[in-house]
RNA sequence: GGCCCCGUCGUCUAACGGUUAGGACACCGCUCUUUCAAGGCGGAAAUACGGGUUCGACUCCCGUCGGGGCCGCCA
């Protein structure tokens, strides 16, 4: 079998989306699943709405996502003498033709057809110019655009994933392939640069299914070999349509701004459409180009659901190392780094090694990565809360007070040295005896501030002794208080 | 409206024409536990409907219904 050679083709008129994203994957790893070659195009030919900052998006998004184009990108702005040179070919040969025809005399002509419950189809109207006439026009500098002749018949056209569709032409009428002989529409580019780039394959979205038959006329007129479409299902919104803005589907960059991780992105989008064998779901990069199958491909669209991704993020970042996640904070709200410790907002100063423990406590409660440290921002920020907090289920407050005198005394006589989680653990544990509430709950809001935190006796390791002490008798101090 | 595509738990999906229709997310319960999260164990939950073909249908065929896509001088 010859080497496959696919291209992932998306216009930049926007970010890069789920959607797009699943397609370039899809292109990506049937590429190097077969030692295949996969090509970047940037499909730049609509001036208005095309965005070098949304090409730039684009580039950058894959490849965060580890997608990297093993060629040049090729972008179609900088290829129109081809596109100008199958339009004359086109034209030459009598399967292209110029049309003067006015916009709004076509539009009123639509609305007709429409009305009548017709399709809306080309009359071909200019088709009956004389070469004569038409030099007469372009002469004069008449607007034009070129039209494709379509036949007028059935044919059928094949999907890889659906088999034989048929297409009748006789529904569609000759459609426009380009506004003039450099300035080409999607419908005529895209086979050109297929064509004229090797491409096998052409793996694209669903919605692509009615232009293939479009696309396929070109290659006949051309007499150009028809490369295998594979359309894949569409990704859709909780109410069922095409995903887009308003179901809050967001870009890729968005989502890693959000603190997405890029596998658990990948993992996510590859599960909407394929499976790999047996009945895991976690899988990598390199294991889906392992196991990926082309024919394993399924037809039905997939509804997005934005629980599966967060379970996916969570699982990729409690698999990374501390010292993973310690480059991918931000730590500039809660602080700043003098050297090797980090001094926070609130005086406090942590060391590297405080640092990593602090982590370790965060990744266990965070669906992403921001939520790292915001779920243990009591280390960095001086906090507040009001006393019937430390309350322990129906605890007096005054229970409540003695056992936090009870536990300050005992610290105090702890050395500094041996103020560590497992020693701390020990020695609430055998005070506090079966009523063990009463006495880690409210330590852990003194120290917290928190309804939900991680284990009391961790967070006063990292705090260190003595500031333990000074979060106890603030607590204390709260208790006694009236109000 | 026309044409086309699609139809397994709420969602993503697995199942050479023969399985007690499997897994994951979410949900519920139990467990662990000072709290939250995580973990462990368990539960509820699906072949859209109607006809065929067949000894046997989620699987093949037809119809109905439902959902979606496309009908641009956008891509």
């Amino acid at each position: 079998m010859i080497k496959p050679r696919v291209r992932f083709a998306p216009s930049p008129t926007g970010k890069l989306h789920l959607g797009s994203a699943r397609t370039a994957l899809f292109n990506f790893l049937f590429a190097k699943s077969q030692k295949g070659t996969f090509i970047l195009r940037i499909e730049d030919t609509d001036k208005e709405r095309s965005l070098k900052e949304y090409e730039e998006d684009i580039i950058s998004s894959l490849n965060w996502l580890g997608l990297y184009p093993d060629e040049e990108i090729v972008r179609q702005s900088e290829r129109l003498d081809l596109y100008e040179r199958v339009v004359k070919h086109l034209i030459n040969k009598g399967y292209a033709y110029y049309c003067f025809c006015s916009k709004e005399e076509l539009e009123a002509k639509r609305q007709e057809q429409l009305t009548r419950g017709e399709p809306p189809r080309y009359s071909g109207k200019c088709l009956q110019l004389s070469p004569q006439e038409v030099n007469k026009k372009l002469d004069s500098g008449e607007k034009y655009v070129i039209r494709l002749k379509v036949p007028n018949k059935v044919i059928f056209y094949k999907d890889f994933l659906r088999g034989e569709i048929p297409y009748d032409f006789r529904l569609l009428g000759d459609f426009v392939i380009a506004k003039n002989e450099r300035e080409p529409l999607y419908l005529l580019a895209t086979p050109v640069d297929d064509h004229y780039q090797g491409i096998t394959h052409v793996i694209r979205g669903e919605d692509h299914l009615p232009n293939t038959p479009k696309q396929i006329l070109i290659y006949k007129y051309m007499e150009w070999d028809i490369p295998v479409f594979v359309h894949l299902p569409l990704i859709l919104g909780p109410d069922r349509t095409k995903l887009s803005k308003r179901h809050g589907a967001k870009s890729i960059s968005e989502y890693r701004e959000e603190g997405f991780l890029p596998e658990a992105l990948l993992n996510f989008l590859v599960l909407l459409g394929w499976h790999p064998e047996g009945d895991r779901e976690i899988i990598s990069l390199d294991e889906m180009i392992k196991e990926f199958k082309l024919e394993k491909l399924n037809k039905n669209p997939a509804v997005f659901n934005l629980g599966k991704l967060i379970y996916f993020n969570r699982y990729y970042l409690k698999k990374k190392t501390t010292k993973e996640i310690l480059e991918l904070l931000d730590f500039s709200s809660y602080g700043n780094w003098q050297g090797d410790n980090f001094k926070a907002l609130n005086g406090n100063i942590y060391s590297l090694e405080k640092i990593f423990k602090i982590i370790e406590m965060g990744k266990e409660r965070a669906s992403v990565i921001p939520e790292i440290l915001s779920s243990v921002d009591f280390f960095f920020k001086s906090f507040d809360y009001p006393k019937e907090l430390l309350v322990w289920k129906n605890s007096s407050f005054v229970e409540i007070e003695n056992n936090l005198q009870k536990i300050k005394e005992i610290f105090y006589k702890i050395k500094e040295e041996e103020f560590v989680a497992p020693k701390i653990k020990e020695i609430l544990d055998k005070i506090s005896e079966n009523n063990k509430g009463s006495y880690f709950w409210p330590l852990r809001v003194a120290l917290s501030g928190k309804e939900a935190s991680p284990p009391p006796f961790e967070i006063a390791e990292v705090l260190g002794k003595e500031k333990t002490l000074e979060l106890i008798n603030e607590a204390i101090k709260k208790l006694k208080s009236f109000q």
